[in-house]
DNA sequence: ACACATTTTTGAATCGATTCATGAAGGGAT
DNA sequence: ATCCCTTCATGAATCGATTCAAAAATGTGT
């Protein structure tokens, strides 16, 4: 009805539809007069091409998709926009699915970018039970970069942050501090990053003669740091420091260390992980590990568009950045 | 190449092109035993349907946009959920476009989009300017729903909360408590919410003679909450409450008056806008104006859908919302 | 005026799924 | 055996843009 289309437009202009197609894709190899009488036509018919079209015809479409675990964490939401003006520069678009940590969502997510045949995705896993689909994607020729999961056994390119390091530097900067007795707080163990961390952590404190509490908790949130407070309060040997596994368990914390009035970090200082927004505007700055997050998103565009240039001779690439060290107010004090 | 279409699987099966599209579409009305055989052969190729060419066929995809000021800001990312179930249980799939608050990025979306043929939208404009494109949407078919922005003299959906209402509740709330000269904190004035929410500030206090300090600012983030509270302190006759525009601004100021040592709530009580998630988590938890974030989504998704079915004689809608108030410790003393 | 090179334009074939008028097959009733 | 009614299956036409071999138009040199 409505909707016009190159046939209109080439009638209205008095050419064949090859010539209106050749003024959008290739105005160069149309005569100068041709070219202005076509796009006065579109102009005049406000013709808008059809992308279905387009696509059937190409085989592909254009949209790279990004698939994170959790749109409204601040650090997956830095990462795509790292990644998008690499996409958008290619003349790609970018499009954001959220899987929330939820395998079945996830799949749903997939089978329908997988239908829409799309160019190449960016994917966080949410656990090993993702692998067989994704495999099942790379099989059909849809090339894919790995975020924020070492790519491990898994013959695609990845991104990552080496959390080891991460949870050392943490470690290391509370004992440079002078505490002696620490606690980690994190969880659940099952998840790579919070493991990785508390290795690094674990190590540190082996070196270094320090006694460490661990605090398993159930997810990475406000909630998980207020717990592991009130549990840590309780002890005989409080320690003097902690580290959280993430800025929102640390925010958390923090919150609940001072309704129980502890000062910190006179009396307990506080580390957290990401370095997210939140944690430099907290009623006390807080001390972070940062992740390159939109260093992350840009190479993980990167790769994937070498991927696909490259097509068949293809190497996978697996790039690992470090992590480095915020110290802010919550650690500020020596003991 | 690789690529399976239904040509083959009809070919494997030993039927018809038809007969597979009746089988993916009208199981219903194929014979128990052709049905089994060709999704045996769909399943043996790992046929997957093209979705182009469904659509290109359609006339419409099935993708409806929201098109979002600001990712990362959570009253947006909780809109979005509110909005999803009901558009996935519709068959549909949703996207997320961020303009960034940048006309530029919102017209490069909404050109995409467009060609993309989507089923509707549901966009927050950045600003007047937008309106000739969103006429443009409109004129071409494309039903869509205003969000967080009053329909105003436009011809379409809308939903929206009142936000004078929610400036009015703020103040009233702070007087309440006894305070008889307050901060209002927040920017830029051309942000119709800003101005709404001081405007039911202002109405609060004439009537209720309480002196007024307006504090305008050129965003709605940490910094700005920072500055204004290094010019308040410098004030002779200093507020003791601040009302802020916005959570953001509000952790700022709260951030900036701990660093001087001025204690909330008892030296400066603090109320911020939005309710999120880190308002709750504050080292001092923050009372602020809770919006009905998810049910706007939901609604605004609903009131799409009422449009798409309801075709011509569809009656356009505007719904508005009331906020609420959640009193936290920031605002607990009385004076 | 003619042969030849170059620049433009043409239009039919193609991508893959859906739709629908048409036909085939099977079952009952007479 | 014939006719009618269902139930299933068929395959050509269609959606709109792109591509490319071939034709047409234009220009150049002799």
């Amino acid at each position: 009805m409505t909707t016009t289309s190159m046939k209109d437009v080439a009638r209205a202009a008095g050419v064949s539809v090859g010539t209106v197609s050749n003024v959008l894709n290739r105005p160069e190899a149309v005569a100068e007069e041709t070219r202005s009488r076509v796009q006065a036509a579109i102009a005049e018919l406000g013709y808008v091409r059809n992308d279905s079209a387009r696509q059937l015809r190409a085989g592909r479409s254009r949209t790279v998709a990004v698939v994170v675990l959790d749109v409204a964490n601040p650090f997956f939401t830095d990462v795509v926009r790292g990644a998008e003006p690499l996409i958008e520069s290619a003349g790609g678009v970018v499009t954001v699915c959220d899987s929330g940590e939820d395998v079945r969502r996830e799949r749903r997510h997939l089978e329908i970018l997988e239908e829409q045949r799309v160019l190449g995705l960016l994917i966080t896993p949410v656990d090993d039970t993702s692998a067989s689909w994704i495999e099942r994607l790379s099989g059909h020729d849809i090339p894919l970069v790995l975020v924020d999961r070492g790519a491990g056994r898994h013959p695609h390119c990845s991104v990552a942050v080496d959390d080891v390091h991460g949870g050392r530097l943490a470690a290391g900067h509370l004992a440079d501090r002078g505490h002696a007795r620490i606690a980690f707080v994190g969880g659940p163990a099952s998840i790579p990053q919070v493991a990785d961390r508390l290795q690094g952590c674990r190590d540190v404190c082996d070196e270094r003669g320090i006694a460490l509490e661990v605090f398993t908790t159930a997810g990475l949130n406000f909630a998980a740091g207020r717990e592991a407070v009130e549990q840590m309060l309780g002890l005989d040997e409080r320690p003097t420091a902690m580290f959280c596994a993430n800025d929102l368990v640390a925010l958390g914390a923090l919150q609940a260390l001072t309704m129980h009035g502890v000062k910190v970090p006179q009396e307990c200082a506080i580390i957290g992980y990401d370095d997210i927004d939140f944690a430099a505007a907290a009623a006390v700055p807080l001390s972070s590990i940062r992740q390159p997050r939109s260093q992350l998103g840009r190479t993980a565009a990167q790769l994937l568009f070498d991927e696909i240039g490259e097509g068949e001779g293809h190497t996978h690439r697996n790039v690992v950045f470090q992590p480095e060290l915020v110290a802010r107010a919550s650690t500020s004090r020596e003991l």
